[in-house]
RNA sequence: GGCCCGGUGGCUCAGCUGGUUAGAGCGCCGCCCUGUCACGGCGGAGGUCGUGGGUUCGAUCCCCAUCCGGGUCGCCA
């Protein structure tokens, strides 16, 4: 039986009544979370987004019909109340914001009724995954996912706000774009008006908002939705949403500040942390060396050391061959770890494996000082010395090497292992913000199944002033104008100053390989917009999916997304993609071609 | 595409070396209860152990395949 809700007003939100309201008659509409009956007196917890407050009903307040009605509520009812606000006459619940106070009813009305409920509505769910997706409308209902989807909404409001006051026009920008082959795979929309043509979703704004400040928009943001077809992770989402912003007639040290205060802003106003600004800045470079990875997380310290001279001429022709082909020999120090047992150095083992090292040599060095080595039978005792010293190994440490011919897969197996060992240590609290600016990365990589250069970020990046005549002889030494902010070993946001003299542009196109004829096919309308006035500008992007994972310490960006897909890219609540009509696809020129007719053709 | 983890009443889990009447807590249903808030008391219902095949006298358990979900490597300019 649902009643109508003809002729009431919700007077107030669960928790927006107060002891200020005592004596008051309010009308409170919500969710049954959960009624006791206790044969005479009937309690009723009533929940909205703004919390929860206890109903009371008694049959000499409320009356006959409504004590019966009371009596049937079930979890997740919805009804309406109107009753008096009284000071508890029981006990207090110091666990509820509305813990001292309760609604006397005297009316009630059962909105509408709810089936037994696949799992329980309540924080810190225990159930599995595909099924709070599949019921992803309860599961939203739960109070910390709301608290998560609220602060979501907190922070692009905040967001708005602080880049209005700074300047920034808010400007869309378009779903329905042209497909740019490089970089991630595009999501294509069929074209029915051109048979065989396709749109793709954007990866991002980036051409459109250069585009902006060609047309002299001077200052541009935009809360944008980004599409990329690639494999999901618990960080990455098909689709997600990006603060994306695009500045003109500046430099990097200009796109840093108004970011150190939009991130002061916004952790302030959201969750109320102070960020000290100004925020650390490290190069790519010491990052990579002194942390394996271009996202570093320095809650923690455990930096990797170089003990490649040390080993280069010792017998242990893992360590010696791996120098002299030309790559490295590091180790970081866990320290603590050093009575670590066997199977767990085994598992750490493992965990490098998994990244394709070959294997993982420790010295373990027990509260006594004796050491367990896993190459000691080929080593001189003051080689290993020499590398304990080094590595400033102590009673109770535990030593880890990797060994490569390939420098940067040494660094960043190294990095990894290190953030797991911080978790092992449970070094990683979540509460604890460690910003950092990530700058001068490479302005281009090495492609080695391409067999050329490649944009490390995009190929419309700055080169840093004076490595531009490294293009010609170095192509591979070039720093760029580029920048990420990292967050506890999070790759927040990342941006760079464009290229805007066309000399520069040319050369960068030619380093990568691509033809004048090429590079015009490819991005003809930025090229001939660049042709008319370009402003210097630059931009820088943050994952707002992230940066909410970020604050809420959730584990998934799921946990912050509405209506997050699954593994697969698939959306377990709508059942999306799905097929289509045979009629759509003929509309749009598509024939779906089985497996079995490609094989055969 | 590779590797790892999981799938047992509505939910979360246990189930040893293959033989159990397949259990527990919560939830659900019924009755009782006027100060509960993890309410309480009494009683009850509810399971093709993801699916298919195999081994075996016998499979929730072992093997193979497959489906579903999670993590991760590759991938993500």
């Amino acid at each position: 039986m649902s009643e109508s809700m003809q002729g009431l007003k919700r007077s107030h939100r669960c928790t927006e009544v107060t002891g200020a309201n005592v004596g008051q008659t309010v009308t409170v509409m919500g969710w049954v979370n959960k009624s006791r009956n206790k044969g005479g007196v009937i309690f009723v917890d009533l929940r909205d987004r703004s919390g929860m407050l206890q109903i009371i009903f008694e049959e000499a307040n409320c009356g006959a019909e409504s004590f019966e009605k009371a009596s049937t509520l079930r979890s997740e009812f919805v009804i309406a109340v109107t009753g008096e606000v009284a000071k508890r006459a029981g006990a207090v619940n110091d666990n509820l914001a509305t813990g001292d106070i309760e609604i006397i009813a005297k009316d009630i009305r059962i909105l509408s009724e709810s089936d037994v409920l696949p799992f329980p509505v309540e924080e810190n769910s225990k159930t599995k995954e595909e099924l709070r997706l599949k019921y992803r409308f309860l599961d939203l209902r739960r109070p910390d996912i709301q608290r998560n989807i609220m602060l979501r909404s907190k922070v692009t409001t905040e967001v708005r706000a602080f880049l209005a006051k700074e300047g920034f026009l808010e400007i869309e920008t378009p779903i329905l774009c042209k497909s740019t082959p490089e970089g991630a795979r595009d999501y294509l929309v069929p074209s029915r008006v051109h048979p065989g043509c396709f749109y793709a979703l954007p990866q991002s704004p980036q051409l459109f908002k250069q585009l902006l400040m060609c047309s002299g928009y001077d200052r541009y943001f935009q809360i944008a939705k980004c599409f990329r077809d690639e494999d999901l992770r618990a960080d990455r989402q098909p689709e997600f949403t990006q603060i994306d912003m695009e500045l003109s007639f500046v430099d990097i040290d200009d796109v840093i500040d108004v970011n150190e205060r939009l991130i002061k802003h916004m952790f302030k106003e959201a969750i109320g942390i102070d960020v000290p600004t100004p925020i650390r800045r490290m190069t790519w470079k010491e990052a990579m060396e002194r942390y394996g990875s271009d996202k570093p997380d320095l809650r923690f310290g455990i930096e990797i050391c170089d003990i490649s001279d040390i080993v280069k001429d010792s017998e242990f022709g893992v360590f010696a061959d791996a120098v002299k082909s030309g790559g490295t020999v590091r180790g970081i120090n866990a320290d603590g770890l050093g009575e670590l047992p066997r199977k767990k150095i085994d598992a750490l083992t493992d965990f490098v494996k998994g990244y394709g090292a070959k294997g993982l040599a420790y010295i373990a060095i027990a509260s006594d000082g004796t050491r367990k080595c896993s190459f000691a039978k080929f080593m001189k005792d003051e080689e290993l010395d020499a590398i304990v010293e080094k590595m400033g190994g102590k009673p109770g440490d535990l030593l880890l090497f990797i060994s490569d011919g390939k420098k940067k897969f040494v660094l960043e197996t190294l990095g990894a292992l290190r953030c797991h060992i911080a978790e092992i240590k449970e070094l990683t609290k979540k509460d604890d913000y460690c910003f950092v600016w990530i700058t001068e990365f490479p302005l281009l990589e090495w492609s080695e199944d391409e067999n050329r250069f490649v944009a490390m970020h995009h190929p419309f990046t700055m080169p840093m002033d004076e490595d531009i005549p490294l293009i010609d002889t170095d192509p591979g030494a070039v720093r760029a104008k580029a920048y990420d902010i990292v967050l506890n070993g999070v790759e927040l946001g990342g941006g760079s100053v464009r290229i805007h003299q066309t000399d520069i542009q040319e050369k960068m196109f030619e380093v990568i390989g691509l033809t004048k004829e090429e590079a015009t096919e490819k991005f003809d309308f930025l090229l001939r917009a660049f042709k008319f006035g370009v402003p210097p500008h630059a931009g820088l992007a943050f994952g707002l999916d992230r940066l909410l994972m970020l604050m809420t310490g959730a584990d998934s960006i799921r946990d912050v997304i509405a209506f997050p897909k699954i593994k697969d890219a698939s959306d377990l609540l709508s059942d999306a993609p799905g097929e289509v009509a045979p009629q759509q696809l003929a509309e749009l020129g598509i024939q779906i071609v089985s497996k079995d007719e490609e094989d055969a053709q």
